[in-house]
Formats: C-alpha cells, sequence, structure tokens
DNA sequence: CTAAGGATTAACT
DNA sequence: GTTAATCCTTAGT
C-alpha cells in the first residue's frame, strides 16, 4: 500500500531513513511504470548537521521544498549532470531529508535500460544516487512533487526488516563540509543487498 | 552577461 | 588514481 504522508511528516528522520529501507519506489511518467526496492539510504538532519547548512545556501532555490511538510521528492542536479532523489521528512520548520543512495530493481526494467542506456541489467543500473534517479526518470523539474502518487509515490512492500540486517555507516562526497558532517553515522543500507552503491 | 562549482559517475592512464 | 561530463544556481563583471 501506498505510505500516508504521515510516514513522512514524523519528528525524527534518522527513524524515517531506517524504516524506508525494503520499501519501494514507483514512478509513472510518461505512461511508464517503474518500480525498485530501497536497499540504501542518507538521513541529512537540520538540527546538528552543518552540511545542510551549506547546501541550503548553495540550492536555495530547489531547497524550498525541503521548508514545505515532509512527504515530498526534492530532486536536484550535481555535478553538472545527475539528479539526486531525496524525500523531504518533519514539518516546514525543520529542513530534513532523507536521501535514496540505492535501490533493487523490480520492475518496468526495459524501461530502466532505455534511460540509462545500459543493455543488460546489472548492478550499475540503480545502484547510485545519481544513477538511480535516472532509471526511475526523475528530474529536478519534479522537484516538490507529492509522495502520493499519481507520479511519484512509495510503497510498503509488507517486508519486515530485520535490524540486525541494517548497517550504519558515515557519509560520502561531505568533505566540503567538514570532518563533523563526514563522521555522523547516518547511512543505511541492507547488508546482504547486492545492490548497495560502490561508494565507500 | 560570464564564470564557477556541487550530497557523482564512468572511462580513462 | 585522475579526469571529463556540460545542468542549474549563485556570485561576480
Amino acid at each position: 500500500m501506498t505510505l500516508p504522508l504521515e510516514f513522512y511528516q514524523r519528528s525524527n528522520v534518522l527513524t524515517i531513513a531506517r524504516e524506508l529501507l525494503g520499501k519501494h519506489v514507483c514512478t509513472h511518467l510518461d505512461g511508464e511504470l517503474t518500480t525498485g526496492r530501497i536497499v540504501e539510504t542518507e538521513a541529512y538532519r537540520h538540527e546538528g548537521d552543518p552540511s545542510i547548512t551549506l547546501h541550503l545556501q548553495r540550492k536555495a532555490r530547489q531547497a524550498q521544498a525541503l521548508y514545505q511538510a515532509g512527504g515530498q521528492a526534492y530532486l536536484y542536479a550535481v555535478y553538472r549532470i545527475h539528479t539526486l532523489f531525496n524525500i523531504t521528512t518533519h514539518d516546514a520548520a525543520h529542513p530534513d531529508a532523507v536521501l535514496i543512495r540505492a535501490i533493487e530493481p523490480l520492475a518496468g526494467l526495459e524501461v530502466m535500460l532505455r534511460r540509462r542506456g545500459l543493455a543488460t541489467v546489472a548492478r550499475n543500473l540503480t545502484a547510485g544516487p545519481g544513477v538511480l534517479s535516472q532509471a526511475l526518470g526523475l528530474t529536478p523539474a519534479l522537484n516538490g512533487e507529492l509522495l502520493i502518487g499519481p507520479r511519484i509515490w512509495l510503497a510498503d512492500a509488507g517486508e519486515p526488516i530485520d535490524p540486525e540486517n541494517v548497517v550504519a555507516s558515515s557519509r560520502v562526497g561531505l568533505a566540503y563540509a567538514g570532518q563533523e558532517a563526514v563522521a555522523l553515522p547516518w547511512r543505511f543500507r541492507l547488508k546482504n543487498s547486492q545492490w548497495t552503491s560502490p561508494a565507500k
């Protein structure tokens, strides 16, 4: 079933990041349906996280989505090439979000292959925050889209996640924000998935 | 207006 | 390990 807005609007983004593992993310764009199982997430919490402040300065316009109630897609381009898929959480006073770093492709494989320009389903189809967005057809134009359909939504697959199977580790790509930001163990992934991102 | 740079990736040496 | 890719926003002529 589709996750309700209440799921995203709870106050603890770290809890939400953990619970998103194993959920299914679905997009229905241009009449084409694609679905994937979330296997890696990363939490960005305003409180105590220096990287958020820097990011808000740099991405002021698109980041307005972060100042809405939770449950929206926050999409923006980085490094001239890639779109990153975030999910906003909490309420309008707290710009917290969860970055989806990797998924396991489930449905619409041929659509994903075409969008990625690949011939066969392999790990690099959806393992990584930039390529995952591309496979799902997500672009910055969809920034602010509500995650309750009809174009983008998440579904509870009824799959209970064993806490033993969740690994917490430090985040990547934040050297510019200083050691304090990098050290926070706010990246979560499923231990036994072969679809998690290759980044350290 | 032009220039610079980012929560990255793939194709190189 | 190094580097090019070439979008979108901000900062600077």
